[in-house]
DNA sequence: TTGCAGTCAATATC
DNA sequence: GATATTGACTGCAA
């Protein structure tokens, strides 16, 4: 009954459940013919079957290609690998193949949106899955992502924005194409890449595949294509709907609304984008500065105080805390690839969020204290916002209640621009319950890094470690960073780590390259924060544990 | 519940 | 027209 209900009414990827893709992902491997031997358990372990299957796929990657260079075009030239059901270097490309495969069918699909009424209506939900992933290629990218080595995300990027721009590739094909996200997403991504140790497996996803991508020799070549098959369709369309009527679109929508609805309900249900003002925002920031985390009172006279809904600004506080974060590790990157030149701020990065300011709160307090605080002062945000702030009405909204909450762990938190006297001093109380994590983010710094793993030696339970992350309390985290920093290399113990095969997959040769930056100053600054930080936090634990922290 | 990661998609900007 | 920004949404984890 669920196979009939399945094959007749199959729903769309984007919406399966993980357990729901499963059965898919089955039959996507039984068409493969690699589910061919071996009866699937029912249900029971769910996962068993699966994964060897999968497994069988992992073998030829970690044999890996034997590229020397991470260069995409060399990188290519993989040694086949003998043994396994698959050469290495087929794999890849099947993979990147699998990858790009998905362009045409898009294509298609968007060209020929009326002739599609074979598909069930449940399928038509997604028209036009853009969604590159076929089960197939979505669990092999996956588990590639979980056997990856560490890769240096900005590296990748900063490579990925070479060729793009070299070859005059656009970021919406690329996204479309390889990495199955749209142009909003790749640019964001190209622009702020995350460090690897802080990417969940799926954030991990775009990464391997714009590594596999660079590793392909034709790779270009194919975008390529693509984009000149794109034009085609294009102008065919173009041509077609000029002459003809109308365009296409009104169909599938006419479907929807069949229930006697209005004619223009289409429209109607958008919402219209919520645009804040820059007083907003400034109030917003200003409110920020003086609470990361406001409470959910806080957040309802902001919302009332700026006539706003109170969802727009949890919503904001979100998004802001977060894209700041990633703010402060492209600085890191920057600096420390730059000369290091002392604190140097790259100002460029500062430049126009306030983030940092209280984002690096936690950290920064310390910073701030040995150095330049300006990084914190800068723009707006800063201290100085703050204090200038006196004004908005945000201000007056989050300033009393600073005090209420301070009952906090003040602790760790204590960040307070630090030395900079902030007027709020006693809003920083309120501060941020766990202090934003984030700012620290920078210990574990550009970079493959440190992570845990290359602690714990050879051992290199990659699995295991690459799942530390999460655990990985910020302690945790800038604790590996930090005696790493004390050891050499991280990059060394990396390697050990994973089969080499599978890191010159990756191109690895970067990978490695940015760690140096870990002896910048700006990130000893941080680290020294973070020092004292996990001190407080360690007394508080009342675990005293004599670490030595060298910074 | 809350916070976050990852995205989308509408807009803004270049 | 391409790229950057950003409010909102989804899913997950603690």
């Amino acid at each position: 009954g669920s196979v009939s209900d399945m094959l007749s009414r199959p729903k769309p990827w984007s919406k399966l459940t993980q357990k729901g893709r499963e059965p898919f992902i089955r039959m996507q491997l039984w068409l493969n013919g690699e589910l061919g031997q071996g009866v699937l358990p029912v249900q029971g372990q769910q996962q068993g079957p699966v994964l060897h299957s999968v497994t069988s796929l992992q073998d030829p990657l970690q044999q890996g290609c034997v590229s020397s260079e991470s260069t995409p075009k060399t990188s290519a030239s993989c040694s086949p690998a003998p043994e396994s059901p698959m050469s290495s270097s087929e794999s890849v490309k099947s993979l990147t193949e699998l990858v790009q495969q998905p362009c045409p069918p898009i294509e298609t699909s968007k060209d020929s949106k009326p002739p599609e009424p074979s598909d069930p209506p449940a399928s038509d939900s997604q028209p036009a899955t853009p969604l590159p992933l076929s089960g197939h290629s979505a669990l092999s990218i996956q588990e590639l992502v979980a056997m990856s080595p560490e890769l240096d995300t900005y590296g990748i990027t900063k490579r990925v924005k070479e060729v793009l721009t070299d070859n005059n590739l656009g970021q919406r094909l690329f996204g479309e194409t390889i990495l199955g996200l749209t142009q909003g997403s790749v640019s964001d991504l190209l622009a702020r890449p995350k460090p690897w140790h802080k990417l969940s497996l799926k954030g991990r996803e775009p990464f391997v595949r714009m590594q596999l991508w660079l590793n392909d020799p034709n790779n270009v070549e194919k975008l390529m294509d693509m984009k000149r098959m794109e034009k085609k369709a294009y102008m065919k369309r173009r041509h077609s709907s000029v002459s003809d009527s109308q365009p296409c679109e009104p169909p599938s929508v006419g479907i929807d609304y069949s229930q006697g609805a209005s004619p223009q309900p289409q429209h109607q249900l958008k919402k219209p984008r919520v645009v804040l003002a820059p007083e907003e925002k400034e109030a917003l920031k200003r409110a920020y500065q003086q609470k990361p985390y406001p409470s959910p009172k806080t957040i309802e006279e902001l919302a009332t105080q700026l006539n706003l809904k109170t969802s727009t600004v949890i919503n904001w506080f979100h998004n802001y805390r977060s894209r700041i974060r990633r703010e402060l590790f492209i600085e890191e990157i920057q600096a420390g690839s730059q000369g290091q030149a002392g604190a140097s701020d790259s100002p460029s990065a500062r430049s126009g969020r306030a983030a940092p300011s209280s984002e690096g709160d936690s950290c920064d307090g310390v910073e701030a204290a040995e150095g330049p605080g300006p990084a914190d002062a800068e723009e707006s945000g800063g201290p100085a916002a703050a204090a200038k702030s006196q004004g908005g009405p945000a201000e007056a909204a989050a300033a009393p209640e600073e005090r209420e909450e301070a009952p906090r762990p003040a602790e760790k938190a204590e960040p307070p621009p630090s030395g900079t006297p902030v007027p709020d001093a006693a809003a920083d109380e309120g501060r941020p319950r766990a202090p934003p994590p984030p700012p620290e983010g920078p210990a574990d710094g550009p970079g493959p890094v440190p992570n845990p793993a290359a602690a714990a030696p050879a051992a290199g339970e990659d699995a295991a470690t690459s799942a530390a992350p999460p655990g990985e309390g910020p302690c945790r985290a800038r604790d590996g960073a930090d005696r790493s920093s004390a050891l050499p290399s991280t990059s060394a113990p990396a390697a050990a780590r994973r089969p080499s095969s599978l890191q010159s997959l990756f191109g690895l040769p970067e990978a490695a390259g940015a760690r140096d930056s870990r002896d910048n100053p700006l990130r000893k600054k941080k680290a020294a924060n973070l020092n004292s930080i996990i001190h407080r936090l360690e007394k508080a634990a009342s675990r005293e544990e004599p670490i030595e922290w060298e910074f």
